[in-house]
DNA sequence: TTCTCTACTGTGAACGCTCACAGAAGCGGC
DNA sequence: GCCGCTTCTGTGAGCGTTCACAGTAGAGAA
């Protein structure tokens, strides 16, 4: 009974084979697999031997049919894709997750949900099991598929404050009023004093949070606070260069900017340099995120890092604590200041 | 028999509630699920009544178990993860990969094999059937991974032509030989006659293949070749830098570049105007790749853009094709020549 | 009428696994 | 001896689907 190598599969070795195999029946197989419990050390080895002899690896599918788990967990990314695509931490996000979880063993699956379309057959095939919990990427948050999906009780972690949800959600975020204000205390400890903003959306928490720990800060160190030096971005490098020009209009003063993500940042240095304007002599520029447009840029930006390999290893865990019956938590991460010569 | 909706997942309905719901049997049901074969108009339409009532989603499980296969991919991802996630044509391939795919329902798998420990992990899962086929996406190609699917009898399909492999793998690439000859036709219509070339890595194809093109050109148009005006660079803006640096010592004479990569081409924007070259006036710059680095390059790269949203969707359909059962193609795509300020 | 062919439908078995349960074996205490 | 307890093992059932097969009904040909 030979088989032709070439081409077609072999059909591979079952948990029946490898109890033949083995000596033993396929339950104790299948505790040997499932931690060990209530087996003989003796039967223990047998099996594994079996195990490495006859190559066998559990079907995922049979064990998820009777467990009702599918072992597999969703990375889902809703609205504005290219926004996100173009977001280098994206990647950074999506490899510590993929990675975290195949610690656990746990494959990632890639969900996109940028029309409504999608977006209908993405809640669908989530609700229907195919995945035991959902990592949620999701730009303006207070997004209506997590209000769905925890509304079917399906785990869910956010990344980034989900603003203005009723249902109770997981999420993981850096602290970004704090990391506002690092930086704007840095500004101030450099002995400026008219600091200008280029705040986020104001729909994000990121652009919220932010723009926030500046006031604080400000307030703080009683500073009077003047709108004209406030003006708001979208994240984009375009965005920042056209935040730049209302305040040197608005504000021509100004003797700093504290901008929330470094590629505004890129913007506002382009424009402060058509201005004339030397960074940092004249205008101290502190970006946010600490992305390789910060050192792209020149001069080299003085930014906030997000811990993006911690936030993304704590979305797994949070997640996988829910799967496993915890309560939804939050999680708050410190950032740090990098000093770089733009301030 | 109220169940609470709150908390707990409801058990969901199964092909059998359907078809009692439908008032046919179970393999109708099936029959209509898998294309509607031998199934009357009468049936077919209480059928997909019943699922729309019910809120019937199929269970994949159920089903990969008893055809053997998962209706699933894998993106696979080799070696130096950095150079590939900081890479903006990364994201667009998988975004394209990822939406091509959920056009036939099937999920993609993220998968990264960096480290030896995580390959092994991976090439077990794959071989033990986890997934129908594999879009592997690998840098240095001539990929041990690859050989060892070919081997097992893994549909495969890369992303760019790989190099030194012996079994037959299927490929989608860009031209990278047309879009350099594009390149360096486009520099001699614009007089220039001392092109140099910062090529990629050489043990890659883009590499191989865009310094195959530069020399074709210039070879055919007569112009002498001359080997001080080829250096070889890493597709990294500093290796641009490096490079420029010595083509302007080796052949100060040069009158335009044509450099393999927009990144690198960064780099060599920054080094020619540190040595007061003037661009394009002194020296032309063109870049390859058209990535978001190319518009953001002062002067904006002239560059050649590789068609990577349809790359995406011709590699899933070449290994959806493979998948049934038709033998491994390659796919060669037309490049374009984007012409901005750099030349 | 009868036979054949096609279009359609229902049924049991099987996919590979886990789970619940029953039972065996060993041990100590009465 | 019997009992209970713990640790370990094997067995049958069943998860939800597809597939092969058997069977029915109706149309058309002989």
């Amino acid at each position: 009974m030979t088989m032709s190598n070439t081409g077609g599969r072999r059909k591979p070795p079952t948990i029946h084979d490898v109890a033949r195999e083995a000596g033993v029946s396929r339950g104790t197989v299948s505790r040997v697999l499932n931690g060990g419990h209530y087996v003989s050390p003796a039967a223990a080895q047998a099996v594994d031997a079996a195990i490495r002899r006859t190559g066998y690896v559990v079907n995922r599918h049979a064990r998820s049919l009777i467990t009702g788990r599918s072992d597999s967990v969703g990375f889902l990314l809703t609205e504005p894709q290219e926004r996100f695509f173009e977001d280098p931490n994206f990647n950074v996000l999506l490899r510590g997750c993929t990675q975290a979880l195949a610690a656990h063993d746990i494959p990632l699956l890639m969900m996109l949900a940028g029309t409504d379309d999608e977006r209908r057959r993405i809640t669908r095939y989530i609700t229907a099991g195919h995945v035991d919990g959902v990592l949620l990427v999701s730009s303006h948050s207070g997004d209506p598929v997590a209000e769905e999906l925890r509304a079917a009780g399906v785990p869910l972690v956010a990344c980034g404050k989900p603003i203005g949800l009723r249902s109770k959600v997981s999420y993981v975020a850096a602290d970004d009023r704090d990391g506002a204000r690092d930086m704007v205390r840095h500004l101030l400890a450099l002995g400026r004093r008219r600091i200008g903003v280029v705040t986020g959306p104001l729909d994000t928490p990121g652009g919220v949070e932010r723009l926030a720990g500046y006031r604080e800060v400000l307030s703080e160190a009683g500073v009077e606070a003047d709108e004209r030096l406030i003006v708001s971005g979208d994240y984009t490098r375009a965005g920042g260069e056209a935040g730049a020009e209302r305040l040197l209009a608005q504000a021509p003063g100004m003797d700093a900017v504290f901008v929330a993500s470094d590629l505004m940042a890129q913007g506002v240095l382009t424009a402060l340099h058509r201005a004339g304007r030397r960074v940092p002599e004249d205008v101290a520029v502190g970006g946010f995120d600490d992305s390789p447009a910060a050192v792209a840029a020149s001069p080299e930006l003085t930014t906030i890092r997000q811990p993006w390999d911690r936030i993304s290893s704590e979305m797994v865990r949070v997640l996988l604590a829910q799967i496993g019956g915890e309560d939804p938590a939050a999680v708050i991460l410190p950032t740090e200041l990098v000093k770089r010569a733009s301030t």
